[in-house]
DNA sequence: TCTGGGGTCCTAGGACCC
DNA sequence: TCTGGGGTCCTAGGACCC
């Protein structure tokens, strides 16, 4: 006889914090604070543009990614600072660790937000309780000020951490849709940029309400699978899971940098690249990460931009070779015209301890086919997975094996091959 | 005086294999 | 001689978010 249990609704929560580099910057300097200041680059070297600002410099009409000199118009006395990065990340740490005091549940989404899973934490009391507690204690010992979202999926936490800032606490429930959520105006709502509010408004879409009530298939048709997926969140599904190991599980790690000015010296270009190699090399490191795909961007003068990559037969975390990649791909496809930004991207990265298990079990099977030769092509290649030169572009064995891996298997190969022969 | 830098996910075409 | 259709990998580009 089994136990009727009712299906439990998940209890979730986005915590969202306000202006965090600006807010870091008044706790750091409490004189700062009730000032209206931004956080930008360096004009410079045409990297001025807003990074973050006070909620005093936001009334007067600062906007993030707005240029600074057009701040400056809307705001003279705005005060400008240059971002501490590092200042940043403690204090996104201690705001994390605060959250890993109520449950181990939480998916970091960035440096200044977080998703947390609840819903089994009544001991801890109501679900407005613990969103209070978390929030006064984020207040009172980093002295920096969050917005909290309840909702029971991620993307209506999500909607609803936004609905009141600063400080705010919001609880968006299924009975709320109606009178919260749909009234919003469509490019509100999360995962709604520019290019999709404009296709939508020719479909007569204009609110959350109408995407809720529009034709499906017509929404598949205009925006692919995504369509559908917005839809079922603007009606109040979505069953994504709060997943706490996502944060660590990297795909990949880039580096890019606007040059001072455009240019077409071959020289600057190349110490750019240097740069970004080593950059980015650094934190791999830090992570230990390899990675085995390298993504180049060029941004011309035009804002024109392309990216070319390649995939490499191993991973790397070596910057000369990474250098030289990035090198190669740029000679191939720079059309010669004045360059704005590079970037280098390493892709399909994995932690080298996972790589290293990987070799590790190559190694095995090597050892194994010592003792017990391989009898056939398709005992080797169901042992191998498959062909490991077509990874290196060619047809087949007609590659120079790069890796003892490789060689090993030409080895096998032949071997097999020359005694189905005799 | 325009427009940073860090990411993720999705699409689409061609090569190649079965 | 002419022919299919699915699956995977690789590459390039685009949309979106903070």
């Amino acid at each position: 006889m089994s136990k009727w249990y009712p299906k439990k609704g998940r209890v979730i929560f986005h915590v969202d914090m306000n202006s965090f580099y600006a807010s870091v910057e008044m706790a750091y300097n409490p004189e700062l604070k009730g000032k209206a200041i931004a956080i930008a680059g360096n004009p410079e070297e045409r990297k001025g543009i807003i990074v973050t600002s006070s909620y005093e410099a936001r009334k007067k009409g600062v906007k993030t990614t707005m240029p600074l000199w057009e701040a400056k118009k809307l705001c003279p006395e705005l005060l400008v600072m240059r971002p501490n990065f590092d200042r940043y990340r403690t204090a996104s740490r201690e705001m994390f660790n605060i959250l890993a005091d109520v449950t181990s549940f939480v998916q970091p989404v960035s440096i200044d937000e977080g998703y947390m899973d609840i819903t089994d934490c009544q001991q801890l009391g109501s679900p407005l309780e613990i969103a209070e507690a978390i929030q006064n204690r984020i207040a009172s010992e980093l002295d920096l000020p969050c917005s909290i979202g309840i909702a029971p999926n991620k993307f209506l936490a999500k909607m609803a951490s936004d609905m009141k800032k600063p400080m705010g606490i919001t609880v968006l429930r299924k009975r709320d849709l109606a009178t919260k959520l749909w009234p919003l105006a469509i490019e509100e709502m999360y995962g709604i940029g520019s290019k999709t509010a404009e296709k939508l408004y020719k479909l007569n879409i204009f609110t959350i309400k109408d995407l809720v009530d529009a034709d499906t298939f017509q929404l598949k048709r205009i925006l692919g699978i995504n369509g559908e997926r917005l839809q079922n969140r603007a009606k109040g599904m979505d069953t994504s899971p709060v997943d706490p190991d996502a944060v660590h599980e990297f795909k990949s790690i880039g580096s890019s940098e606007t040059l001072p000015q455009d240019t077409i010296d071959f020289i600057e270009i190349r110490q750019l690249f240097t740069r970004l190699a080593r950059n980015v090399v650094r934190r791999m490191q830090r992570k230990q990460a390899v990675g085995r795909g390298i993504q180049i961007m060029v941004k011309y003068h035009d804002y024109k931009t392309i990216t070319r990559s390649r995939k490499l037969p191993d991973y790397t975390d070596n910057d000369g070779e990474i250098l030289a990649v990035s090198m190669d791909l740029f000679e191939k496809h720079w059309n010669e015209e004045p360059v704005r930004l590079l970037g280098i991207t390493v892709q399909d990265v994995a932690e080298k301890k996972e790589v290293a298990q990987q070799l590790d079990l190559f190694t095995y099977e090597k050892e194994a086919s010592k003792e017990k030769l391989y009898k056939t092509i398709d005992e080797l290649t169901e042992k191998y997975g498959e062909n490991p030169f077509k990874k290196l572009g060619g047809k087949g064995l007609d590659v120079e094996p790069r890796t003892s891996f490789q060689k090993d298997f030409l080895n096998d190969y032949q071997r097999i091959d020359r005694k189905n022969k005799s």
